[in-house]
DNA sequence: TATGAAGTTGACATGGCGTCAACTTCTTTT
DNA sequence: AAAAGAAGTTGACGCCATGTCAACTTCATA
């Protein structure tokens, strides 16, 4: 059946070396950061050839992605979550909760994710990706407020989608500024402003 | 009197190089981009030898920064236009047509802009412009807020400053939104949308 | 008209990226 | 068990951008 298995003597050596070179990136991104780090130091640390690099990722950009690629899946997931709040303390709690989430996510992969916004601004890769994540994000609050406002929760008067960037916007910067621990507050604070401010800005008491 | 005129036929000289530089940049930033620009490009442009272009500028990044001074000084003198309303409305008013003004200028400034968010990821230098600017306005929204909690206009459950991140949060990413001509809406609705959720949000009726 | 300061120049050193032809290793075939 | 060849590895090489510097040119001034 078409479905891997590979446990040839040559794919294992090739899985792993793989593995190291994935390794090495990580140890060197994170102590000396994207743009310093070079294929040249990665494949010294990973003890392999200059070549082998290329012929597992497409370049510095790929070994990023896939480094990342957990989180971003963490993202996406996050942003589908549930929601069908009956009254505005409901759709408060849900809101804050999600907000949390986020934030502590953001400050556990702390690291990466450090890596992850320099590289943003690095390479048009990363940046797509980044960009995919965005946009579904800003989808699905959409809904969550189109959802409100049919239910007589929310303010009509403003359009949905706009709403929604504003507040995927507000969420996206706190989230930069606890990576890269810029904010002296505490997650907690930060994520009662947000939400405090957005729930009686857009909700209907 | 150490006050400059200088008049001299080798300033002259001079001075007229450094504007071709410029200008030669100028043009290649907005047909190209700030990355695929080269230094060998512009100095062709400008008709100029190579070494020409480091004696007026320290780097690419420099000459961009030169280029751009004009309106980053804009964007620092918006954010320190008086504020004190004695009222919801008139903060209100005063809120909605600072935003506008913001993305307006945005929006009319719209090319250089673009080279300058694509050099905020790429150069250090540029970056920290930026940090500064956004920075300073922070600093001037939260002097904002203080008053309209002092003045019993503003919910004082919350803290100015992290208020005042957010609301910068929201029309920086708004503004750059604009800048890319990413949103269909008009920024007379993105600027209503805006003001209305933060002003709902944090404003007691 | 001679001097040297100001301004200009392009060759060069440096360093990163990505490619590719050669090489090694291991599995499969006969 | 030897041959064939596929999979995996390697580093030298070409390319191109940056920034420096010693030599050169121009021009104001004494």
């Amino acid at each position: 059946m078409p479905g891997e298995e590979v446990t040839d003597g040559r794919s294992l050596r090739s899985i792993a070396t793989k593995k190291r070179l994935l390794e090495a990136s990580k140890e060197l991104f994170y102590k000396n950061g994207f743009e310093k780090t070079t294929i040249t130091q990665i494949i010294k640390k990973a003890k392999t050839g200059y070549g082998t690099a290329y012929v597992h990722f497409k370049g510095k950009d790929d070994i990023l992605i896939m480094l990342i690629e957990d989180v971003m899946q963490e993202f996406l997931d996050m942003a589908s979550t549930p929601f069908a709040p009956s009254s505005k303390q409901e759709a408060e709690a849900l809101i804050h909760k999600q907000v949390v989430m986020f934030l502590k996510m953001a400050n556990e992969n702390n690291q990466i994710m450090k890596v992850f916004s320099e590289a943003i601004g690095l390479s048009v890769e990363v940046n797509s990706k980044w960009n995919e994540i965005r946009e579904s994000n800003i989808h699905y609050i959409t809904k969550d407020i189109t959802y409100s406002q049919l239910h007589g929760l929310a303010r009509t008067d403003l359009k949905a989608n706009l709403i929604a960037r504003f507040w995927f916007f507000a969420n996206e910067s706190f989230q930069w500024e606890v990576v890269h621990q810029i904010n002296t507050s505490s997650i907690e604070e930060i994520a009662n402003t947000l939400t405090a401010m957005y729930v009686d800005g857009l909700y209907i008491t």
